[in-house]
DNA sequence: CTAATATTAGAACGAACGTTCGAACTATGG
DNA sequence: CCATAGTTCGAACGTTCGTTCTAATATTAG
């Protein structure tokens, strides 16, 4: 698209606040929860005003989600371009989620916890973008399984770290707990420990 | 309570229909968006009759919730009981949560996904429960620990071995992921692997 | 300053929501 | 068979929902 993409308009810049306070409002009640009106009232503009920006409820929420998976993806693919050791690449993935996460916790639980709740058209383009990230994740296990040696189910692998480090929405308390790069560090050392067998190779236990 | 568990009456053979509809219709819809019509839809029974067995759709929640908890914090006890190594005793943990989860999908995504639904008294109550089996995972990672004589921190490892056991909803599927006492030897051995240091203990890297 | 354009708001739409009421059924014990 | 208690229902209540219409107000360009 030549000559599309030059200054940012006032149009823009006011959808970004008001995608915020979705976030905020979507956050703190849920998708279905929370009303246009509660919208509205958070961030001072009509009802009405609202729909000048966005035609429905449902593609604010598509909105949201797209613009915050896209984020954490294209950091990500940066972060990698910089790390050649399987194991080091793990840890980046592990690194970049969380630390995006917890500088985006709202947003982040609004794309966890809403996962299912775009239909049709919008969901399955969200949805996309995520089989796309976990894809990414599975070939770094990959990756780590070949250069180790190792043998273990990598789907499981995955979507336990993935139920690892997305449960922190129910739980994380930014005065308890610790940051992102030390969480980062203990849940990298339980997962990559967690995926070394002991040695041996092609056993299984008992059978 | 002395005389009052005699007959199970048909109002609460009724109600127990009811409430798997119910879970089935919450599991589909969420809490927010299933509404009273869809039950009454769902049960055959129509929207007033369905005020006779309980008071509120929050109520309702509230039974689910509470019986879904009970019953697998009731089981997780009775198991405990012929555990005694600390490894063995998490991995009772382990197998007991995830049998009942992939054995009651649905109930479980309830649970675990309209985590923060309800309000004042009725949430109060299941935050209750649910304090209770954490505290309970609490003590069998301290257990472990000073038996290994390990040292890392047990809030991190408890929450995210909940995390990598209460995302199977969002992903698991019957037909593809082994069943669940295969999923609680490979999830056990992550996790167990993955808490056990390399050997040196109050060690750490980097500073 | 004026005319065009971009942005906002008041009021209302029909639909769906959770819940209630009183009447009508159905089962049960005398 | 009647009376009583237990169960179900149609119809409606008042409220809130997402969305839209039209008119009014800011902003900007000539």
């Amino acid at each position: 698209m030549p000559g599309v993409a030059h200054t940012e308009t006032r149009f823009d810049r006011r959808l970004a606040e008001i995608l915020e306070y979705a976030i905020e409002v979507f956050y703190e009640r849920g998708y279905e929860g929370a009303s246009m009106r509660d919208l509205s009232r958070a961030t001072g503009m009509s009802l009405a005003g609202l729909y000048y920006y966005f035609e429905s409820k449902e593609r604010l929420l598509y909105l949201i989600q797209k613009h915050t998976f896209k984020t954490i993806v294209q950091r990500l693919k940066e972060r990698l371009k910089d790390a050649n050791q399987p194991e080091q690449r793990i840890r980046v993935f592990i690194l970049n989620h969380l630390e995006y996460f917890l500088s985006n916790q709202k947003a982040m639980k609004v794309l966890s916890h809403e996962d299912d709740a775009l239909k049709n058209g919008f969901g399955a383009e969200i949805a996309a973008i995520k089989r796309e990230y976990y894809h990414t994740c599975l070939d770094l296990m990959d990756e780590f399984k070949a250069a180790k040696g190792l043998e273990f189910n990598s789907r499981i692998a995955v979507l336990s770290l993935f139920g690892m480090m997305n449960w922190i929405y129910t739980w994380y308390k930014p005065r308890v707990d610790a940051d992102a790069s030390e969480l980062a560090r203990d849940m990298g050392d339980i997962f990559l420990r967690g995926i070394c067998t002991g040695g041996q190779r092609g056993t299984r236990r008992k059978v």
